[in-house]
DNA sequence: TAGATTGTTAATCGATTAACAATC
DNA sequence: TAGATTGTTAATCGATTAACAATC
């Protein structure tokens, strides 16, 4: 009841509530206002409260939220409280690099295996975990009752290999793949494009340069106290 | 004038139909229309061409774009009509697979050195890219004209890392690490935050469970003819 | 009680969608 | 001209912000 189709800008920012509430208990803070949150975080207190309260009352009025319980409840919600088992297709360089990166870095995760359809990465170890080959997909996914995968295969090969694990099972897709997937209703897809990010960042550097050559040719002043006056 | 600051959504999309024209010219198609663009990209039609809009009006009525032509102008807009050159800062796994990741997959942009303050990655050669030590960041970035940085160390370094290179110039930021980044007035930062895309990706899958036995709580009906009836 | 901060409702803002006139 | 599709304005929707009553 209390969870009626809660928006993805709301999840996405729990995570990020999570990782302070983590630096918080380490730093044996026990006690946090939504206004010091909004200070860690970035968001504004305002929407850190109403993000919570899609969930419930975790706070304390007049004092602030506990941070070990407020924790908790975050686990709970996102479904951390328990390891999750995922798997990794694709054993290339960003493969291997991410698989590393998760296991070490990503407590509340558990890599089960690497899949490659390449006979020279099979047996490899990344980590401590096996490469397999994609025949052994199946009994994986069964037997570790795996819902989540991470795509890092090549752009061409990414809706193939979607395909096939959608088949067996998987129902959440962390794509790192440059391609639109197409996936049955139900499955979700979250795509982490490292070219996109990175493009999109330099319209802001050559956009910067560009407002102010514009400006300069529009109000016909060249003069630019925030420039080098090199002329 | 055209440009009163455009939306962060907006950008984000640009590389997406980028991509999509390159694969279009790829394979020698010359016209699309929104419509086709909206079936590759997943978003709507009305808001492609009102995207573009922001921009101007790159398409034939009763027609459709010019591949070639809505190509060049993308580009130029984000400002990927000359190579970027950017730098990694932070050679370990992950900053190497982004390095080279972006030197073999990104041809928009070049990445002319990585970083590191560890003396014994300093020298090694990523992709013929080579590793430096922090002391040369400051002749690098201002021989190459640097705006744009990678940032890929581990969160504890994460703040000190981009203090050292705002002072230097950098005016762009993608970063890796799992930490909030404080930055000038100016400065852009892109967060591309793994664990927290894995975790929020994570809510849908235990969501999904739980609405599906909330439901049959709720409900109290215990028979689904959409599970297994092992009972 | 006074001070502080939450939880929640109302107001605002911005982005997406719908509609349609312009025009190839 | 008729058919198609863009470019743009208006309507809707959703998310963020502001305000404040509840309450520790």
């Amino acid at each position: 009841m209390p969870n009626r189709d809660i928006s993805k800008s709301v999840i996405k920012r729990l995570p990020v509530y999570l990782r302070i509430l983590d630096n918080l208990i380490r730093r044996d803070v026990e006690i946090i206002s939504s206004k010091e949150l909004s200070l860690e975080s970035g968001f504004t207190a305002e929407q850190i409260r109403k993000d919570l309260a899609y969930f419930g009352a975790f706070g304390t009025r007049g004092t602030g939220y506990n941070t070990a319980y407020l924790r908790e409840k975050i686990l709970k919600i996102i479904g951390l409280d328990k390891k999750t088992n995922i798997i990794v297709i694709g054993a290339g360089h960003l493969g291997t690099a991410l698989t590393r990166y998760n296991a070490s870095k990503n407590p509340y995760v558990n890599i089960v295996a690497v899949f490659d359809k390449d006979p020279h990465l099979i047996g490899q170890k990344i980590n401590q975990i096996e490469v397999l080959p994609v025949e052994k997909l199946h009994d994986v996914i069964k037997r570790h009752m795996i819902k989540v995968a991470i795509i890092a295969v090549p752009a061409n090969e990414a809706q193939e290999a979607v395909d096939g694990i959608v088949k067996q099972g998987i129902t959440a897709i962390l794509n790192f793949a440059p391609a639109k997937l197409h996936v049955p209703e139900g499955v979700h897809v979250h795509n982490a494009d490292l070219t996109i990010e990175l493009q999109s960042l330099i319209y802001y550097c050559s956009a910067e340069e560009e407002r102010l050559s514009r400006l300069r040719h529009e109000t016909g002043e060249p003069k630019s106290s925030k420039m080098l006056s090199l002329d």
